[in-house]
DNA sequence: CCGTTCCTTTGAAGCGCTTTAAAGACTGGT
DNA sequence: ACCAGTCTTTAAAGCGCTTCAAAGGAACGG
């Protein structure tokens, strides 16, 4: 039980308390060899007594490594929080700490980079950075840079990401499979991902020879694009039997959208979403959707950071992993009579891939 | 234009650029007083020119201070993250650097916590801190803690709140200012705001002579809790023709289940949230819901911090902010006719516990 | 030309901890 | 009793930066 109120307990009070030098107070408290086992536990004891807590601060500076990972993220973004919890556990058990760093918007990433490295951190795990590709190969040049869930073309970076256009793809076969043949696309404007995943869709549609059904509707990331995409469908001429959504922030403004037009999913509309976020998992929603699996992007992430740190690592590295389409309840057969209810018939029943 | 791609310039190397020592430089750097015009030029320069960025760790150590402010956070939660982007940002203008660390299912609030001040934090910051007030207080009594969002008793701790009893009256009156008799509320199980905000619901009635109207369901604090909510009251032998949820999430699920149910809203049944969430602000949800302005209380927080390290306060202090109600579209006057309009055959669907 | 003042700049002492060469303390063999 | 060989412990040199007393110079009045 400390108490001193004054200032905290240094190496230095522990030692005098013990009556040995500070440097086999840090041997032992580091658990390095040397220190018999009786001033071990002398020691120790004092320590605890004292409530002794290193200075990392102090520490970081005479040790050689800082053992610690910076992790930059968008402190807003569900998905980044997802991972920055796996990150955690990745992180840890591999004997490194993680330091949090995030963008907002009055701080770029420039900004939340430049706090990590000021913090000696050994390593950058960098959640969708929307920096430019150079910039980040120019820091990958100077420490072990490791960018999440966007695609890169850097000599330095190692990225982890999963396969954007195979997710959709899935999402796709999946649909076709029930039957649909008028599959729509809720885009999610710029960005690497939105690319991969408007390629998926368009891919997945080419596998089926339905290349000509294309139709994309203008989206975005958010609910307020979903719900916006929602009126667009409903205001075509020949309303698709299906939608698949850029993400799930926009599939849930979406099925809100719908919902309130008196358009029933799946009976009337499937929807698919991408992220298997939580709010997709929720009983009430139920959405099919492309699940990412964060831990294991984490764990990846943290593994890439490792092998550059403790193996010497140096050419670089990709991984890209197989996203998982999950089925819920918001897919299902396409009514035979119509699409919407209110179009005069859809490309109904069969043909399986 | 660094590149020397060994290690990273030290102040060292920029003051043998110079041709001066590192004190000089050091003072130039922080604006310290001292070095003539022409000196900080050339100084400012050369560490521009060898991208010398200053090693925060050492720097720390050899401050007296760390100019840095600690923050506990569920990096999971979106008001968390909301609060977080304001603290940034108060901090920043006040000369401070924030820095972060999460609670995550495996990485409790005191390991958080250890984290922060073994990085020398000279303040910290909770959001909704779970640990025991007799922990906090503790902690507060070795350096400045500020909690936001919980009511705490306590003799060392500030503590930065809304007013969640007023904010939940409010709500109350606003629907019985529509006419409303029968209001609801969607409990949000245990905690100290889960109290506060019950007890708003109950005095709210009993302002208006409506203590004996009073019902409470069964909730929780996710949107899942919501929908079960939605399926209660639903049941309900005698249906509310409003309610008020524990928060937007809570209320975003119970949206969702009455929805899905048919119950138009606000025609049949009036619904309010609390939080005044991103999502409750989407134009299809459009949520009536109840403000906590975060950038007010992150803009207090940092002030309660700074008080204390920078100008001595010592005794204790509580904020409590006045929570402000956001009328959007889920509220309206009660249809003058009868509650649900289908209860009979909602009612149907059995009672679930 | 010298003593003062006022500016600049520097040297050196830390900040709290790690690390390693070397000193001490013992053990046992001869 | 003496020396080699083992274990323990310590002293001291940093890690990179801040800080401040004190030194060095320039400027100026007498």
């Amino acid at each position: 039980m400390a108490s001193r109120s004054g200032r905290r307990p240094r190496l230095q009070d522990v030692a005098a308390r013990v009556g040995v030098s500070t440097g086999t107070v840090s041997l032992v408290l580091n658990n390095s060899a040397g220190p018999s086992a009786a001033t071990r536990e002398r020691v120790l004891a004092a320590a605890a007594d004292l409530g002794y807590r290193p200075d990392r601060t102090a520490s970081l500076l005479a040790r050689r490594r800082s053992c610690l990972i910076g992790a930059m993220l968008d402190v807003r973004n569900t998905f980044h929080a997802e991972l920055v919890a796996d990150l955690h556990d990745a992180a840890e058990a591999a004997g490194y700490d993680l330091l949090l760093s995030t963008i907002t918007p009055t701080r770029d990433s420039r900004r939340a980079i430049e706090t990590l490295m000021d913090s000696r951190c050994e390593a950058l795990i960098l959640l969708g950075p929307d920096a430019p590709s150079s910039r980040l190969t120019s820091l990958g040049e100077q420490m072990p840079v490791v960018v999440i869930g966007r695609r890169l073309r850097s000599t330095s970076v190692d990225v982890i990401r999963s396969a954007d256009d195979h997710g959709v793809a899935a999402a796709v076969d999946h649909l076709v499979g029930l039957g649909h043949r008028r599959i729509a696309y809720a885009d999610g404007l710029r960005g690497t991902i939105a690319t991969d995943r408007r390629t998926g869709y368009l891919r997945g549609l080419r596998t089926h020879g339905m290349a000509d059904a294309a139709m994309v509707v203008a989206g975005g990331q958010t609910e307020l694009s979903g719900s916006r995409a929602a009126r667009e469908l409903l205001a075509a001429e020949e309303p698709p039997t299906a939608v698949i959504a850029f993400n799930d922030r926009a599939a849930l403004g979406l099925l809100d959208g719908l919902l309130r037009a008196g358009v029933r999913v799946p009976e009337d509309l499937s929807v698919v979403g991408y992220d298997d976020s939580p709010s997709s998992q929720l009983p009430q929603v139920d959405l099919t959707t492309v699940s990412q699996d964060t831990r294991r992007q984490a764990e990846e992430a943290v593994a890439a950071v490792l092998e550059r740190l403790d193996s010497g690592r140096t050419e670089r590295r990709e991984v890209v992993l197989e996203p998982r389409l999950v089925v819920r309840r918001t897919t299902a057969p396409p009514r035979t009579t119509a699409g919407l209810g209110l179009v005069s018939e859809a490309g109904a029943e069969s043909t399986e891939p």
